[in-house]
DNA sequence: ACACGGGACTTTAACGATAAAGCAAAAGGA
DNA sequence: TCCTTTTGCTTTATCGTTAAAGTCCCGTGT
């Protein structure tokens, strides 16, 4: 690969001088100078080296995003948002997933001089200690509960699913379930849960939890959700539960697919009411149920944070914004 | 961040032997020293900075991967794979997908000194001009029928398509249309479509061409392909296909959907199969009939040959390897 | 005629690491 | 005892780039 010094050589000038041009520093090169500049880059294939540039600049141009998993689709549409969004704003995005839902990192993201994190934080797992003490700015996606010392675009996990709750109450569903992720130990204090657990409360129903199979392995999750579908579908219709609720689009389509493969109809015999709004939920034969997470919002305001830490050195107070979410009214409940 | 340096002076040693202590050189470093260095720099969070390494190596041990689109949970499961058996060599993959299908990059990738590239190449494209003039060496996934000078893991589609489409045939239905993708305007030499063409005349069938409506964006080819169910739903049976072969899982999907929005039963009244074998396929109610990609067997190939360029130098002619597919009798078909 | 201020470059010293060569002290061999 | 290895480090130069400071020349104003 050709370097500035190639091309500075090719040019009779100095390396500074083609460093401007590539940087666009105004009136530092003649518009001679820079032509020829331009012309032998083109003809020597000349692209700067990113890292050769950052170590240079202390500065990548490259954030880093933490995810959990790309079979989720929601995660997909979040990184490309992020993407398209950091893109605008020059820079780049360098993704890790911690599939193994325990929180602890790969490590794909550690040594790289990145110049900050969007980090997703599973609800019930601490902030910290993602990526260790880190002295690039760090935005957080999660629960709007938290009332820590971090950035935080909290996602309103409660009003979403309340008015989903409220729906299923207006529609008459008697006998509830709640699927829950496998990993939520402490799924009590889970906000999609509580809100559930309130409304069921309220109207004195009764509310049954649902676990899949335990699992390290996201690619299990489907199959492992549709297997509890079937097994619902096995059941007496009168110790069956009406409506099943469940943590996200994934496991709500599985479940609704299992259902189906029982037999069952969706929702006249079992209703499902997912959680995410993913394109494949919409995208079914009977879009689902299913409470909507405002992707773009969340990235526009982690973002936002974010550049104004990198950029500005914005040393305010921790910013703590949250982010709505809305019920859709498919047709699986 | 601390540097080489700073730990370099906490311990009273300069840094290049701190550099040895974390490259492992065998017998460079006492015992003594070298646990005083581990110390120092668990106790300033040290870690070496990878682009720094990059650039004093010549080696970033990160290697470049070109999908078309993350939607699409074929190249999520594709990238999984690769990602797992890159880190177990020691690489980490830079992703970039051209999304607008036109082949043209979107030069996320450009600039960064990668070691090598991994490179999907859609069935029709030329496999040049991705990357423009590269150093690093380059191995294309693609139709197994090029015979060309680079370094390609083919997938022969036209074996397991003909066994799909032979099946279709024992199975006994006529009136086959055959979706292909909106961008595919060679479609003609595209090999899913010549196997079930070839099939098609041997059998004295008719085969129509279904296209769905034009679109740039990936994010829409779920919301097309569901429209053409539809559509096909809302002709008279008479002139219906009885069996719709489709180019990928996802338009598969998407036209099982349309078509039981459309109030008809797959396979009973319309037959569907797909390609790629991806999991969202086999969790569907009725586990979708399709060919299968072996993604494994692929990523190994690529890596194989990839891993082979840049560590041992190998400079022998480009290498052609072919991977089969398989039919998957699911039950849409 | 002469200082003065740009304009258009060049020079120097980093950035954080590594490769390669250098060097002093301890260990080993004759 | 003296010379040669080996051990355990340090020094120097370099990777490809940029920030900051330096240089030279030319046109201007007085």
């Amino acid at each position: 690969m050709a370097t500035i010094k190639d091309i500075a050589q090719a040019c009779g000038v100095s390396a500074m001088t083609v460093s401007y041009v590539f940087n666009e520093k105004p009136g530092a090169v003649g518009a001679a100078t820079r032509e020829r500049v331009l012309q032998a880059a083109q003809r020597l294939n000349y692209q700067p080296n990113r890292m050769a540039r950052s170590l240079g600049r202390r500065k990548s141009d490259t954030l880093g995003m933490v995810i959990s998993d790309l079979r989720n689709p929601f995660y997909v549409e979040m990184l490309e948002c992020a993407e398209k969004l950091a893109a605008e704003a020059g820079y780049q995005l360098l993704v890790e997933t911690h599939r193994d839902l325990s929180g602890r990192l790969t490590g794909r993201l550690t040594g790289w001089p990145l110049d900050g994190f969007l980090v997703w934080a599973h609800s019930g797992q601490s902030l910290e200690g993602f990526l260790g003490p880190q002295s690039a700015p760090v935005v957080y996606w999660g629960d709007a509960r938290r009332d820590d010392a971090s950035d935080v675009v909290g996602l309103d996990l409660y009003s979403g699913s309340r008015a989903a709750a409220e729906y299923a109450v207006r529609r008459g569903y008697s006998r509830w379930a709640f699927l829950s992720p496998h990993y939520q130990s402490d799924f009590r204090f889970e906000r999609r849960f509580c809100a559930w657990d309130d409304v069921c409360r309220e109207a004195s129903l009764r509310m049954e939890t649902l676990w899949p199979r335990e699992t390290e392995r996201p690619e299990n999750v489907r199959a492992n959700c549709r297997e509890i579908g079937m097994e619902l579908a096995a059941r007496p219709a009168l110790r069956r539960p009406r409506l099943v609720a469940c943590y996200n689009d994934v496991a709500a389509i599985a479940v609704i697919q299992g259902l189906r493969r029982g037999g069952l109809r969706v929702p006249e015999d079992v209703a499902v009411i997912g959680f995410d709004g993913i394109e494949e939920g919409q995208m079914m034969d009977r879009p689902l149920t299913t409470v909507q997470v405002p992707i773009e919002a969340m990235c526009r305001g982690a973002l936002e944070i974010l550049l104004a830490r990198i950029e500005e050195n914005d040393v305010r107070a921790p910013q703590q914004v949250v982010v709505p979410t809305r019920l859709i009214e498919g047709e699986t409940a």
